[in-house]
DNA sequence: TCCTTTCTCGAAACCGGTTTCAAAGCTTTG
DNA sequence: CAAAGCTTTGAAACCGGTTTCGAGAAAGGA
């Protein structure tokens, strides 16, 4: 049954076929007595369970995990399901949140099972799919939108799951997110103290709740120091470079260009930078760049991009945590995390040429 | 037992928990026959068949995937253990892959479990885990070692899996690959066509069979064109981007300095662009510089990175054709399959500033 | 009309575990 | 010394499907 080769300096042991009957069999008592031992029932004595323990240890057994998840009735598996690759080509997020998120499940003894969507086919109609075929206790959902299908769906069927950002019915259900409008505030605030006047912003897809909330943020910080919001300044995009290129044709090609521009995220800012680049503007002199979420390679063009960021480790153990508790109580109130992006400076914005104004303190 | 809502707007139909059972009992059929006429026996009259599918579409009857494989004996799910990440950070190739090879997956009906390396324990160990807990059918492996542990380890337990680069036993398993030594003849043949006669070389890490395989590419061509080999314009790097500044740093320092360099990764060649920039050297003016990945970010920096590029959708379909074959039949002859990357010209190589010598088509 | 063949479907075993319940063996207690 | 109480284990049901096997009914042939 087992398979032993003793290579000259390798040492394989095939891991056998062992069944928990096998083991039951061989130790003269039952399936349900070897279960109970190995489980750390107390009603084991001591000695039966060493036995167990041994034989268990020597024979090579482990558990088939289909058949115990199918006799406790849960999968021990979240769902995670990407969204179509053609709308995010350059994100470096995803990987790294697969993986911080795969590694704090597993500290839970969770899998994780990672779905791509069909862009053809309707938002919720994976999660359907999962659902029904109870292949997931939970879903990780990332990159929510106001009106969210699938936070709607996922509700109304009381299916547990976490949100990377929040949605209209964040009162609802558990939610990380990252303070995106304060982010904001702080690289606007930021770009002012600098003595820009005018900034320009380039937006993510409107569809993203977050968007929405940096743009907030924004806007917010242009008020309170009595800079006029100038719509024209403010440009859709869609978080990709190429998106940033057009809109930061829209922004420079203007009469009165913004001397900084803000960008929803670092591909944007890499297109805007491209766009301004190819319209003879000078990066950070004649025009400051900020983008938003710390892509490492922002690090090595020229100039640096100075970024938001902040840490997808954390978004993925903090997500798990609240989704493990949601799972252990599903009556449990809802609860929420919101962490904070650091403006990290890198060389990509500066003073503007010609400071028009003063900054005022206090413009009131 | 459902549960239907009916809003002003929206109609949910809570999926019923339906087992295989409560349509057997509705249809006055035993689960048995219900289970073939679902999986369409033969042996089941169309009629009976039509009213068992009529009720299980009415009751949303959808079966319950743990049994069904428990029953079966298989998993119908891949597992893909992601590489430790600290060592990649400006990859976008991990997330496109993942949703490759899982939307790959699902067209066969597999799911993908995706697993995060510990780095503290060995290679192996998470394989070993998925293996003997019975949690995955095959796995898909990438990133290859020319000793790879994990091979070894698969391939004596006869465990299905498909390998993304070779391996010093590729003969003994499936593997799909790019053909990086092709690849790097070519970016090589292209700097010599260009007048380039000193051509530095920034390698991945050595423990990277595709690494050593570009690095031979890269030597064959300067060997084919008669250019002398100089060991001290062959660097290692890490495939980061701070590996690429330090290899720069040593190429360029040297009192004859390389005129081109050839870059094991797009990262790697961001840090070399950096280095040269804090140097002085104007790219592509002084110094041309190739990549390979074709990472779309590329496109933005300025110049924009020339790169070998390969189709990242295509890898993951084929390696999934691959193992699907795999699995139906393990005991195929192993096959292979290579493709080949395009030299992605961009902008960020040109010819030398002085030409030293002219380049020669027939050095014989 | 009777026998054989072909269609259908029911019964039961099985996949590999977990968990409940009751019985058996031992130890206390009155 | 018998009744009561623990401790420990066996037996069996269960999770929710799939698959084998055989029986009964219907159809075809002699």
């Amino acid at each position: 049954m087992n398979d032993v080769k003793i290579g000259p300096k390798e040492e394989w042991v095939k891991s056998g076929e062992v069944r928990i009957s096998d083991l039951a069999a061989e130790l003269g008592l039952t399936k349900g007595t070897v279960s109970r031992a190995l489980n750390g029932y107390e009603d084991i004595s001591k000695k039966t369970r060493k036995r167990v323990m041994e034989a268990a240890t020597k024979r090579g057994y482990v558990p088939t995990t289909q058949a115990r998840r199918l006799a406790m009735g849960l999968t021990e598996t979240i769902g995670l399901v990407l969204p179509p690759m053609p709308s995010q080509p350059v994100n470096t997020f995803v990987s790294e949140f697969i993986n911080s998120v795969s590694a704090a499940l597993h500290l839970h003894g969770y899998d994780l099972l990672v779905h791509s969507a069909n862009s053809e086919e309707s938002e919720v109609e994976p999660y359907r799919r999962l659902v029904q075929s109870r292949k997931v206790d939970g879903f990780i959902i990332f990159r929510t939108h106001e009106k969210d299908p699938r936070v709607n769906y996922l509700l109304n069927e009381g299916f547990p799951f976490v949100t990377h950002g929040r949605t209209a019915r964040m009162a609802e259900h558990d939610w990380f997110d990252i303070d995106g409008e304060k982010a904001f505030r702080d690289a606007t605030s930021h770009l002012i103290k600098l003595g820009h006047q005018r900034i320009g912003f380039v937006g993510g897809g409107r569809e993203f709740f977050s968007a929405q909330l940096r743009l907030k943020g924004f806007r917010a910080m242009l008020e309170e120091s009595c800079l006029e919001k100038v719509p024209s300044l403010e440009q859709p995009g869609d978080l990709t470079g190429q998106g940033g290129e057009i809109a930061a044709q829209n922004l420079l090609k203007q009469t009165r260009p913004p001397t900084a521009i803000l960008c929803a995220n670092d591909a944007t800012a890499l297109g805007v930078m491209k766009a301004a680049r190819e319209l003879g503007f000078n990066i950070p002199e004649e025009l400051s760049v900020i983008g938003y979420d710390g892509i490492a390679l922002g690090a090595y063009i020229d100039p640096p991009l100075t970024t938001l960021t902040f840490s997808i480790e954390e978004s993925g153990k903090e997500m798990v945590n609240l989704l493990m508790r949601r799972l252990k109580n599903p009556d449990l109130p809802v609860i929420s995390k919101l962490a904070s992006a650091i403006l990290k400076l890198r060389g990509s914005e500066g003073p503007p040429s010609s400071i028009q104004n003063k900054y005022m303190e206090n413009c009131l």
